[in-house]
RNA sequence: GGGAUCAUAGCUCAGCUGGGAGAGCAUCUGCCUUACAAGCAGAGGGUCAUAGGUUCGAGCCCUAUUGGUCCCACCA
């Protein structure tokens, strides 16, 4: 090996070849091959508007890690990527840039429009997809797809003519959320509720008179948030059990403005304990009102436009918008002595995700989906455990959505998106739902149709993602191989846009679950845990961060410390410790391969591993097994902090560093070979486990190293063998630590410079410590910065104020008492008495116990009595330490 | 109003089914020891929010309280 690695490990440059080689060699492409076992994920497809933001770089970090796992397992793994055409956020954008060139949408025209988009989408579309590359994700780009792609046309007609021929997608005539500034319908789940100061106007209404006139005596008051709505008020409501108002059963009330009588009916949903007990009802603009005027028949009158002007409806008020004409429908009221008070008052206002508009509830024909029958399988799934949810905490949320479900409105009054396949017969008004145009119109046999304007809800065709994707409506063998898919990673914020929707259609459509488990994560959050957002200009790029520390840096800050469905705060000191990770392992690779340089490993015969070669390759085969528990269990934080700790802890400080006198003695090529070789099958190992999160760095060192295999990622997952459990040695060296942790502690703490080395006596009455340590004595005298070691039974030739440390079964002493101050020794030993005598305490408080002993487990009993004997036995010594300074 | 969740070292967070409190960063003390100063060796620092309870044993389980966050519902 000739190659000069550079000191610090430089991630540019070396991040962008290797991907590039990885796509070349076809390592992320899985296809049908049915001698192996599939493992499948579908990403959640990014919007085409967007850019890589922090949630999608964790999002898509947890399904490479899990999919680059199952792939050195051996699985046949598929990512399956793609992008969503998101509908109303693409519309918008592309308004917007419109307006820019001082084009409006409806001038442009239906058709110019879409051409528009699709420029859009050529565009932006690959751009969000490039950036997933950076972050090293091994999806299969060969299957790269699009929510409005042919195939995923074709599943979205195929499902919402197979629905509607059900049953189960009708239209009608309902109350729904309506963006007056979209200029759209919207779904429940994209109102999003915002606390706003606002009032409550107390009004009174002249009860109407024997003569069929307002009442100059008797008004009848109420407060609302929303006094423009009186303009559609067609009753005014009472609690049937209300004592106060039994008198106005059968009587009407006179509206204002409008000038006319409404009736006064009795309905169980008014409050009687709040406000005064009566409710105008504007059936029309309020949902729960819609329902009030259903039991009762009531009339609905609209009095507002698409864009929340008011109508024709609203007389003198016609042409204004609500706010105004709030103001002065206030203002009249006034006027007539009608207006009793205005409060302060803070309510909850529904808004439009994506606008922040306030939505008008408005009575509209659209398109829904019955939920009721739908919902079944989905629930009965996630109840028996057929799906997963993780952290498990996430049925609750999931089943307070089920519970209370309600029809989805699918239809969009917007341009951009899957185009509602239903046709209108221009003779007769048939509707006539259809894969194509239909010829004839099967009522009155005109051949004239105009295809439903209306779009669908963008999440109509993602509820189709994990199917739609293999190829459905096609029975294709891909849908056959890798369907149900595995797992679903996604945040839970969308848990009831898109991860319901998809089980329910997972089950209706293909008769099974779309995957077994859904792993949530949470949000990515700034410094301060404040979400990331533009307004705040507190985003941010993940692309800054990997330019600046590599994607292996940031993919493993994403994930250390962070447990399923938990929000985390990002910042760059985090980010420095994981870029200083990636530099530990490069730097511990280089030593090595500078060690093997020139020279021809072997596999060492039996007899030639050392105990520390043991211990190390013990340790590695626990870790092995840890680490791919967690992984199983979908614990990708805790793993990678296992991975962490042994390659930094176990593996650089202790294991390298004592094996470098073997490597600097080239008289005992055997013994530097045996070393060689654990350091090299070692670090492979720790490498394999480390690389689904940080695929870059392991990538490079390994394709550095001779190995046989030619990509890590394609390598095989390391398995725990019984073979390399050794327990013994693991025991030994753990012990050798102990004596060096003791020696330099004290050390330290008498400020002996390291350069001052000491002769270091090991005493031990026990044959098999002696042995520990004369067989690591060549290390052992390096990390305990001895001059020599000599392991003895006994004290002889000791001088009695040498420096001792007790560890179980042995005392370490260094005769450098000309260095130390004797009271400050005995200070320190005094300590040590009293640390040895509350853990003696602690032991016999627990042995003492009479129902301990005869409840707890006895291996916990054992394990204590064999502790207590233990302290004892260094107290034993300590004791006798500090007797012989005393002299 | 219903529900979830959090409260652990100065900061940010781990802590799997209950069995002697951990990491990273920050702080302090030594070290440029030929892999790494993005490093090495050591140190300090926690009544695990409060009050009860269950248990041989509680950071972990139960109840209540306090404070924060989030979701759902939407009382006009």
């Amino acid at each position: 090996m000739s190659k000069e690695l550079a000191k610090t490990y430089d991630p540019k440059g070396i991040e962008d070849r290797i991907y590039e080689r990885w796509v070349e060699k076809k390592y992320f492409h899985s296809e049908v091959d049915r001698s192996k076992k599939p493992f499948t994920i579908v990403m959640p497809p990014p919007n085409i508007t967007g850019q890589l933001h922090m949630g999608h770089a964790l999002d898509n970090t947890m399904q490479d890690i899990l999919i680059r796992y199952k792939r050195m397992q051996g699985y046949n793994a598929l990512w399956q990527p793609g992008t969503d055409h998101a509908s109303i956020a693409t519309e918008v954008k592309i308004i917007e840039t419109l307006k820019k060139e001082g084009i409006d949408k409806n001038d442009l025209g239906r058709e110019k429009f879409l051409e528009r988009a699709w420029d859009w989408k050529k565009e932006y579309g690959g751009r969000i997809i490039s950036q997933l590359k950076k972050m090293g994700s091994s999806c299969d780009w060969d299957r790269e797809r699009f929510t409005m792609d042919e195939g995923c046309n074709k599943a979205v007609t195929e499902v919402f003519c197979k629905m509607h021929e059900k049953g189960w997608i009708y239209k009608g005539s309902r109350i729904i959320n309506w963006c007056p500034v979209c200029n759209t319908s919207i779904s429940d789940a994209e109102v999003e509720y915002e606390e706003q100061a606002g009032h409550f106007w107390h009004i009174k209404y002249p009860l109407v008179d024997e003569n069929g006139q307002p009442s100059k005596t008797e008004f009848l008051t109420f407060a609302t948030t929303r006094p423009e709505t009186m303009l559609g008020d067609t009753a005014v409501a009472v609690n049937p059990k209300d004592d106060r108002y039994t008198y106005l059963h059968g009587r009407q009330v006179w509206l204002p403005i409008v000038n006319k009588p409404i009736p006064v009916v009795e309905d169980e949903y008014v409050d009687m304990e709040f406000g005064t007990g009566v409710v105008k009802i504007t059936p029309a603009h309020d949902p729960n009102d819609f329902e009030v005027g259903k039991r009762h028949g009531l009339p609905e009158i609209n009095i507002m436009n698409d864009d929340a002007t008011i109508n024709k409806n609203g007389g003198k008020y016609e042409g204004m918008d609500r706010y105004a004409a709030r103001d002065a429908i206030v203002e009249e009221l006034k006027e007539l002595g009608l207006l009793v008070k205005i409060e302060d008052y803070s309510h909850n206002v529904g808004t439009h995700d994506r606008c922040k508009t306030t939505v008008e509830p408005l009575i509209k024909q659209q398109w829904f989906v019955k939920m009721d029958e739908l919902i079944k399988p989905a629930v009965e799934a996630v109840k028996k455990g057929d799906i997963k949810l993780i952290p498990p905490r996430m049925d609750k949320t999931y089943f307070n959505w089920t519970d209370n479900i309600r029809d989805w409105c699918i239809s969009r009054q917007l341009w951009w998106g899957h185009r509602i396949p239903a046709y209108y017969c221009d003779e007769c008004g048939e509707v006539v739902v259809a894969p194509e145009k239909p010829g004839k119109c099967p009522k009155c046999g005109g051949s004239h149709f105009t295809q439903d304007p209306d779009t669908l809800d963008t999440w109509f065709s993602s509820a189709l993602w994990p199917f739609s994707t293999l190829g459905w409506p096609e029975q294709t063998e891909d849908l056959k191989y890798y369907y149900p898919t595995d797992v679903l990673v996604t945040g839970y914020d969308i848990i009831f846009f898109w991860v319901i929707r998809m089980i329910f259609s997972g089950f209706e459509q293909m008769g099974e679950k779309p995957f077994g488990t859904v792993l949530f994560h949470g949000l990515v959050r700034d410094s301060q845990g404040r979400k990331m957002s533009k307004s705040l200009g507190n985003g941010i790029d993940p692309l800054e961060i990997i330019d600046k520390y590599g994607a292996d840096a940031l993919r493993l800050t994403l994930i250390t410390g962070n447990a399923p469905g938990n929000d985390m705060r990002f910042y760059n000191e985090r980010v420095e410790a994981s870029r200083n990770f990636a530099n530990k392992v490069w730097n511990a690779s280089r030593f090595i391969m500078m060690n093997m340089e020139g020279k021809t490993i072997t596999e060492p015969a039996a007899g030639d591993l050392e105990p520390v070669d043991k211990w190390i390759i013990s340790k590695l085969n626990t870790v092995v097994k840890d680490v791919t528990d967690n992984m199983d269990k979908f614990e990708l934080g805790i793993a990678v902090q296992k991975v962490y700790d042994f390659i930094w802890d176990e593996f650089c400080d202790w294991y390298i560093e004592m094996v470098k006198p073997r490597l600097y003695n080239s008289d005992d090529t055997v013994s530097q070979n045996a070393a060689l070789y654990t350091l090299k099958t070692v670090l492979i190992d720790a490498l394999k486990l480390l690389h689904p999160y940080m695929p870059f760095v392991t990538e490079e060192i390994f394709c550095s190293l001779q190995s046989e295999e030619e990509s890590i990622m394609i390598s095989k997952w390391p398995v725990y063998q019984d073979a390399r459990a050794f327990v013994r040695e693991e025991k030994d060296i753990e012990r050798i630590k102990e004596a060096v942790r003791g020696i330099r502690n004290v050390r330290t703490s008498m400020n002996v410079a390291p350069s001052k080395k000491a002769r270091v006596y090991l005493v031990s009455d026990k044959e098999d410590v002696r042995n520990t340590f004369e067989t690591g004595k060549l290390f052992f005298a390096t990390l305990a910065y001895a001059s020599e070691v000599i392991v003895q039974q006994d004290q002889t030739g000791i001088a009695d104020d040498a420096v001792s440390v007790v560890i179980p079964d042995a005392i370490v002493y260094m005769p450098f008492a000309e260095l130390v101050d004797i009271a400050q020794e005995k200070e320190r030993l005094k300590k040590e008495v009293g640390r040895l005598e509350g853990e003696i305490k602690r032991c016999e408080g627990m042995l003492s116990n009479e129902r301990f002993i005869s409840k707890a487990p006895e291996a916990k009993v054992a394990e204590e009595k064999e502790k207590l004997a233990k302290y004892k036995q260094m107290l034993d010594e300590v004791k006798k330490q500090l007797n012989k300074l005393e002299k």
